[in-house]
DNA sequence: CCTAGTATGCTTGTATTCAAGTGGCAAATG
DNA sequence: CATTTGCCACTTGAATACAAGCATACTAGG
């Protein structure tokens, strides 16, 4: 949850448990207060204010910061400060084309190993979201999406793959999140039964649309941007 | 250079410069001397020997260790140890699909697209790519061969594509180089001509075919690979 | 001889201190 | 009044010091 303080800017509370790794925690906090859009992009993360929010030392922070910023999502100027990155539009586009290319990929493979089980198993994921829509729970609605298309690499047992895709879909849900309205979170549900009928009928080709037809999804999100919110963009 | 020294184990000998940041140094270095497997898998990276070899404290050490470990490269064991990570088959298998699955979507948006620029640029990296032979710098080799693939990405107009395929060519890199055998480098021209050829008469299925039997050629080095070294690689 | 316990040296994780560069602001100078 | 100069607060980078856990070797006791 994002709230000013007395830091003078935005800051994340939260209490961790220090018998785990610290830096390991901090990393995870910052980041899914990045994803969520709770610190939009521009905001200043000083190492100093997180140092103090945190009761920690610098060195955890550092490595948190350090691993943020090889992910693209903070950018780092020494001797000036880091900052929340700002989202690139050619980036979501490329990001978008990886995720593409690669779930049409494994969707192509799982289609020739479709099983009962696996339908079974992708419904009561699918089930699942709809239950956190009803509960209004958005991020559990986004930790089952991702465990939808994370099943894709596991049935192509291609698990590996699923790493590459999660870091773009991360570039991509930032976006989303940004841009994105709650009211567009039902299509999501009718748009991944599409796709597990058509594996069900057997009819690949008619997966594969679904599947590309969901993931584009996100292009209407190019259009809806508001105005008000370029300054959070570049390109 | 690998070499045995008084650490008792393997080093990397490299001066730095110390008006440019440590870190990126150490880390610059050390993946080098990991893809090249002047460090095999199993090599303990010890923070404090480096910090030694280097003339550094070990913040910069620990935070080139970090990326590393993020990249995959290293396995960090508190308390007990960072070594040089296993080649894991499986992570070789599916860093080849990614690869592969991005450079034929890139390329079928290339073959689109074509030009006789394109085509002369291709054939000149091809060109130095065959003069590194003869003067037999596998670096360069492999420096002008990623700068090949790298241009798909650009002439797609996906640029930021590349970063996600280098990183799964990294991974794949490491086991070609640890399996290659230099006798096939030569090959290598002829199947980026190949590519390039079909482009140029306009023929995107021959194009694309080129490119598969270019990227499964990494599949005669899993049955070709020595037992002795079994023990290097895991899966 | 074998086993249990302990001590020691190694490792990484965290905290703290020092160093160097940047940008803004205010005062001095033309 | 405009410009420059020096100071100061702030940033990250690097170096050093401290803490805690693990593995091995050694020792004492059976």
């Amino acid at each position: 949850m994002a709230l000013t303080d007395g830091e003078g800017l935005v800051s994340v509370a939260f209490a961790l448990d220090r018998r785990q790794p610290v830096s390991e925690q901090v990393y995870e906090v910052l980041r899914q207060a990045i994803i969520r859009v709770q610190l939009p992009p521009g905001t200043p993360i000083s190492e100093n204010s997180l140092c103090r929010q945190f009761k920690v030392s610098r060195t955890p922070v550092r490595a948190a910061i350090l691993r943020l910023s090889e992910e693209g999502l903070v950018d780092v100027y020494p001797q000036q400060g880091s900052f929340v990155s700002a989202i690139k539009l050619s980036d979501v586009r490329d990001s978008h084309f990886v995720r593409r290319s690669l779930e049409l990929a494994l969707l192509r493979e799982v289609a020739g190993r479709w099983t009962p089980a696996m339908s079974r198993e992708m419904r009561d994921v699918i089930a699942t979201q709809a239950d956190d829509i009803r509960r209004g729970d958005v991020d559990a609605f986004h930790r089952d999406d991702e465990r939808f298309h994370q099943l894709l690499a596991v049935y192509a047992e291609r698990a590996g793959v699923w790493g590459t895709i999660l870091a773009a879909k991360t570039r991509l849900t930032r976006f989303i999140r940004f841009s994105g309205n709650a009211k567009r979170l039902p299509v999501v549900i009718t748009e991944h039964e599409a796709i597990v009928d058509a594996l069900d009928r057997g009819d690949a080709d008619a997966a594969d649309d679904a599947l590309t037809l969901h993931l584009d999804r996100i292009f209407v999100l190019f259009e809806q941007r508001p105005e008000r919110d370029r300054a959070y963009f570049t390109n």
